[in-house]
DNA sequence: TTACTTTTTGTAAGTACTTACAAAAATGTT
DNA sequence: AACATTTTTGTAAGTACTTACAAAAAGTAA
């Protein structure tokens, strides 16, 4: 009966009675990488790893690069973010408040996996959209 | 003025007097990569692709391997996915019905950048929940 | 005849996401 | 003194996502 579903994947045991799971499973309702995947997925959380990948950046910095994100959710994607060990965030504990983000190691390979996805989007984007029946002018609408 | 915004980006000019843009900018509120990238990236959308990478599978197939997902937002999923043009619908139009789903050239290539993000975040668990101070064991909870 | 099959849609209700707006801090500028 | 600066949070209101549940189609099995 075991290994019947092709997405329960436990690779490893460890030394003691007790099963050690060594990798997380997507396609499990309640498996911890669900979270973490819709954080990195999310709407902002894709633009936000995208941003940082061209290195260091201030909240307003974050805020005029990516179009269309409010101070609420910018806020609330970077605190998600950063509690999953995807950025660093750098508080000078100044005031006015100066902070500063940056991703770390994990964060870094995980928004090179997203870029590869946008970019390739990007480039598709005038054949999906000749697939879809519209016109491929005007698509880098400000 | 042009090209000020490094994420504004004009590859080509077609041959006649107006400007033709020929790829998206996913920073850009409005362009229609957004809208795509979002249901590329949505909580269902990403599952959806990943199972469908290993082939053709019907709706209730499909609703087993995903683990959580309503008959409802599998239905809507597909449908988004089906109007990007990343997926086939093939209906045999019989009672019961009988509907099969499958991949495009275009939505394997998506699910291949998708299942990589998966694939890595998978790996990377039990690091990202260490960093969070919780337990490794029982990560594959069904 | 009654039950079961598969996929999709409608409804109602609930949760989560998203926005707009105001507020706060301490210092520098006008 | 009045104002701008930067980041974050609170509130209230709105939109979008999500669930649970029932319904429908037309045969086949019991």
């Amino acid at each position: 009966m075991l290994v019947s579903n092709p997405f329960l994947q436990v690779t490893k045991m460890s030394r003691t009675l007790s099963t050690r799971l060594v990798r997380g499973n997507v396609m499990a309702a309640a498996c911890p990488s669900r979270e973490i995947l819709r954080h990195l997925t999310s709407r902002w959380g894709v633009l936000v790893l995208i941003a940082l990948l061209s290195g260091t950046r201030r909240f307003s910095d974050l805020r005029r690069t990516i179009g269309g994100v409010s101070e609420r959710m910018l806020a609330q994607t970077l605190q998600w973010l950063e509690q999953d060990s995807m950025l660093n965030r750098r508080d000078y504990n100044t005031v006015p408040p100066h902070v500063e983000y940056s991703l770390t190691s994990l964060g870094r390979e995980a928004a090179q996996k997203v870029q590869q996805l946008a970019d390739w989007l990007e480039v598709k984007l005038p054949a999906i959209l000749d697939a879809r029946g519209s016109v491929t002018t005007g698509v880098n609408n400000t």
